[in-house]
DNA sequence: CTGTTAGCGCGTTCAT
DNA sequence: ATGAACGCGCTAACAG
């Protein structure tokens, strides 16, 4: 059987209440008892029953994170950040990955409801999370939203500029002459979707291009191939672009395939740029020009906001915190070759 | 304050005894009292308290996943894989990432076994995790080793040929013409860093090459800086290497980098080989040459033999999986230039 | 078919 | 300084 606290007492020859009371470092022990307990908790290997504990204290020190996409070298390193800050403050994390799956992370909420995390933090599928986050507010949990935003939502917030970005992104490849710039999006009920759409086609103006709407293609942020596929679609228009903008690195994966299929070479062929750096391949070969985001960022300061708030330390209604983010100009994106009409 | 079984019973008009055989979907309630009651968790949102439910059923459907390095798409897609079998099996994950550091490691086991996890899966921090790992046996916790064995170790586990898979990379260098190949490993109480380390010895032996200690550098598996730093000491030795095989995707990127400092190209000037693909980089551009494992199976074949056990369907003493690995030839690795001695 | 009693392991409260 | 009684929310075992 396992060990309890009474077997830890009825060795040390006390009660449990002195047991207690020592291993949550209580002063009203004398020296000996204190002694005489510790020596049994280390003879036994006792370690506290946290689901007792929980349940009298209201707390478990555990924080609830959930994901769209952990294979997504973005949110591994906000998993890490994040991660990291909650161990630092005492809390461990529950991990849910919800593969933009809206049911999926329903039922992740529900889970980590149920054993009454402190907090949760979450980068959400879409605005349909809404209603689902709403529990969360039912049963007073805590939680801050990171990377998307959700139309409507008043609370604590930590993103990135996708308008901007993408506005510097697109500049950058009107900078290098192109003009037929393609983009690969998500379904426009992601708040990161829908802002980096609207960068590029607020670039597309100010330079006076005339936007196309078979230009903007949409695929998934998680599923390369599909990326692919939207490319493909892209590069076999009559009028195909020079350049195309990926709205994340994984889409830009899929493109950068479709481009090999079809023999062109990037970029003497065709311009690519994206979200978000991929730290590993950059250092194998800094190759992709990328609007870098501060991933682990993302994880620490949305962990420090939560812990704020599970603290009870906070009183504001909604912060938000936007990180910048930086172009990084690499080879992947040049001065569109000649191609005949 | 939170809603209890007692609140739902009190709306619905019956004891808390039959809300708990409604929400356990257990027979003998009439339909009646089921639909009463079914409204009133619903009109409540009713959630139940699964730390209550843990401590009087011992069983949490919790499954505790450590790691050394979620940052590592190696194990990333671990994760993935195992947080996909426990989600289908009905269980969920709590992760642990341990960076490497083993009293992390430690501590996150103590708190995976107070909040009773049902079963733990765990790609150990080194050989030197063994003590710690048998605090789960004595509080009868099943576990499954995925990736790293331990010495002297004999329960479930899932692991690559580390041997054989170094031999074929440094083989594959010896066939291209390559005859001064060195190695950068981690510390060797790690038994893939061992495994991988012999097997590049046996390549060596097997082709008459001359083994030279100076080709041998310790760094991390973890940071691509002290594979740079590694690397570095390489390149600048007097009769430097033509080729290094790198024991992990993150040392490569390591080597790269200190490649690119040198003006060193890669494969004209060095050729670079190392174990597991990062997908992401590979599908942007094909270039490095690798052992590529089966990561996402490490995880979910893993968690199957987890769950076998905590399902207590299974009677042998130790399982051991060996998943093979594919040697892919990409362009990393190529005949050694000339250079002047 | 339904409710009552008891207790999972711990910590709070109040005695002693 | 120490312990006894009670209850956190839930369900197993037993009544009825």
């Amino acid at each position: 059987m396992k060990v309890t606290i009474r077997d830890v007492a009825r060795l040390a020859g006390v009660s449990a209440m002195t047991v207690s009371r020592v291993i949550n470092g209580q002063p009203r022990v004398s020296d000996e008892a204190r002694r005489r307990v510790e020596a049994a908790v280390a003879e036994l290997g006792y370690i506290p029953n946290g689901l007792a504990r929980g349940l009298i204290r209201r707390q478990t020190k555990m924080i609830g994170l959930i994901v769209p996409d952990i294979a997504n070298p973005f949110f591994t390193l906000v998993v890490r950040g994040a991660e990291d800050v909650a161990w630092r403050a005492g809390y461990r994390v529950i991990l849910g990955n919800t593969q933009t799956d809206l049911e999926r992370e329903r039922a992740h909420l529900e889970d980590m409801l149920a054993f009454q995390v402190d907090g949760v933090l979450i980068a959400p599928v879409s605005d349909r999370s809404a209603p689902q986050l709403r529990a969360l507010g039912r049963n007073q949990v805590p939680f801050v939203l990171i990377d998307r935003s959700i139309a409507g939502f008043h609370g604590d917030l930590v993103q990135g500029d996708s308008v901007a970005g993408a506005r510097v992104l697109v500049e950058h490849l009107i900078g290098l002459g192109h003009r037929q710039i393609a983009m690969i999006t998500e379904p426009d009920d992601v708040s990161t979707a829908r802002d980096r759409l609207r960068g590029y086609r607020e670039a597309l103006e100010a330079a006076e291009i005339e936007p196309r709407t078979d230009f903007i293609a949409e695929a998934s942020a998680i599923r390369p191939r599909m990326a692919r596929d939207a490319a493909l679609r892209l590069l076999d228009l009559p009028k195909p672009p020079t350049a195309i903008f990926a709205l994340n690195n994984i889409a830009a994966s899929g493109v950068a395939e479709a481009a090999r299929e079809r023999h062109l070479a990037i970029p003497a062929d065709l311009g690519l740029v994206c979200f978000d750096d991929i730290e590993l391949a950059s250092r194998l070969d800094p190759f992709l020009t990328v609007l870098a985001q501060p991933a682990e960022t993302f994880g620490t300061i949305g962990m420090q906001l939560l812990l704020d708030r599970v603290a009870g330390r906070v009183s504001e209604r909604g912060r938000t915190v936007v990180l910048p983010g930086e172009l990084v100009a690499r080879a992947s994106a040049a001065s569109p070759a000649f191609r005949p009409a």
